[in-house]
DNA sequence: CGTACGTTTGACGTCCTTCAAGTTGGGTGG
DNA sequence: CCACCCAACTTGAAGGACGTCAAACGTACG
């Protein structure tokens, strides 16, 4: 079949929309979660440019640094992390294949570092190739405003559990978002998912420090709600835990997912 | 001059597009802080239905509540908060006149509760003439979309200040914050601005108690920095603020404002 | 003039941090 | 295959930041 932005693109400056590459599983998922037709998804597909593959715990984009397009996660997990000036760190986000890393509608310097925590494939779209995917198809600049807010949203129940709630509650809290995001991106099976955040990173995304942290994880093994080990998240009384974090999972915008 | 929307959409179910309000400043500051042009800001101040005068403290959207669509903030101070099952708060965002107050692509219950600090002028564009807009004027898209990242940056500032900065330093960048934002909406002078907000309100923005606020007040009074009384807000010394607040105001977006 | 609300102050308790010293376990080189 | 190493995890003790409670004080408003 015909790819419209291909031919309506060709000859300009988009040599390499026609290059059709065969690692589109993450542009996909990502396409299917902004709710996108075949169409436009098609497009999007076409518009990638860049591939890379990155070593755990290797730097995606330098904080401060000026985005370049829009950055797709395809494979692995990755988090952006806003380091201080002391070296103290918050964790801002966590990011599952199908996420985009940078939505925002103007290049700004990056207000936060992003970095692979596991192996992972990253995808990226030029900033001139996405102005033109945003001028021939309108839905997609609503598909990356609704990224944008499913990612705000996400990013007010931080704030409310850093605000208003203790470090239980608020480490329950987070192992609930990451469970039902990793489920919903296909990477845990029915009571166990891989976690590959150490303590030290999940310390860093609660507002706490590490060894605070690891008290909490053995207080709710203790009381029999989940264990963690090895890289291993075992969810051992879903409804004890989500009572603990106080947990609805709506904000997610999973719905039916 | 003859207005485009209004002969596009003359006609159909667009009634009060006709009628023009006299009270358009607060779309207009909005219209003009997100860029758009002379046309699409006619457009947009043609499409608005509804203008609310509300009450110190009144209550402008429940929490739990459907957005019914777009609520601009005309004048005076609001606040989004969080209420929790056991009472305690967590405010979410100051607005200014100017703001978009709930500005999301998807309409969905509401996460918090929408409140006037003060006395305050609330317009609103209803959600079938919003999508009217967004049709004719794509630029209408981007531009809600540059609001909800605005929005989003800012609540990301105040994720680094209550996970990794002490109250002293999140008082601080708090009110350099505030400050800077009303300035923005022309509501301060050059060292005194209206400062609306009870030490209790601040309290619930930085994830405090109000006693605890009361005495990081005090400290920033007795050091020299700023000075808050009786509703008033009086700068001392805005470098020292700045340090003792790590404030860059570059998130804000305000660049040139 | 009384009431309601916001602010201020002190005393005391708790949550969480910091520091410092282990322990475990996976990876690497010999 | 073993010794080694490094990162991550664990544990205890002590201190500090912040919360809670309770009471007093100021001030606007009906």
């Amino acid at each position: 079949m015909n790819d419209p932005i291909r031919s309506a693109l060709s000859g300009q400056k988009h040599r390499r929309f026609a290059k059709a590459s065969p690692h589109d599983h993450g542009v996909g998922l990502f396409a299917a979660n902004c709710l996108l037709n075949a169409e436009e998804r098609t497009a999007l597909q076409g518009a990638i440019s860049d591939f890379r593959d990155l070593a755990r715990g290797e730097c995606i984009h330098q904080q401060g640094a000026r985005h370049q397009g829009l950055s797709i996660l395809c494979q692995g997990v990755a988090h952006a992390v806003r380091v201080m000036a002391d070296g103290r760190q918050q964790i801002l986000a966590i990011f599952v294949p199908g996420d985009a890393m940078d939505c925002q509608p103007i290049a700004r310097p990056a207000a936060s570092r992003l970095c692979a925590i596991t192996a992972a494939q990253v995808a990226t779209i030029k900033p001139a190739d996405l102005a033109d995917l945003m001028q021939l198809y309108p839905s997609i600049v609503s598909a990356l405003w609704r990224e944008t807010a499913r990612h705000a949203a996400i990013q007010q129940e931080w704030l409310v559990s850093l605000g208003r709630q203790n470090s239980h509650a608020r480490m329950a809290h987070f192992i609930c978002e990451v469970w039902t995001r990793f489920s919903a991106a296909g990477l845990a099976e029915t009571d166990v998912c891989p976690f590959p955040l150490t303590q030290s990173d999940i310390a860093d995304a609660l507002g706490i420090s590490a060894v605070h942290a690891n008290r909490m994880l053995q207080q709710l093994r203790q009381e029999g709600l989940v264990a963690l080990s090895s890289g291993a998240l075992h969810i051992i009384d879903r409804t004890g835990l989500h009572e603990a974090a106080s947990f609805d999972p709506s904000y997610l915008g999973l719905d039916g997912r």
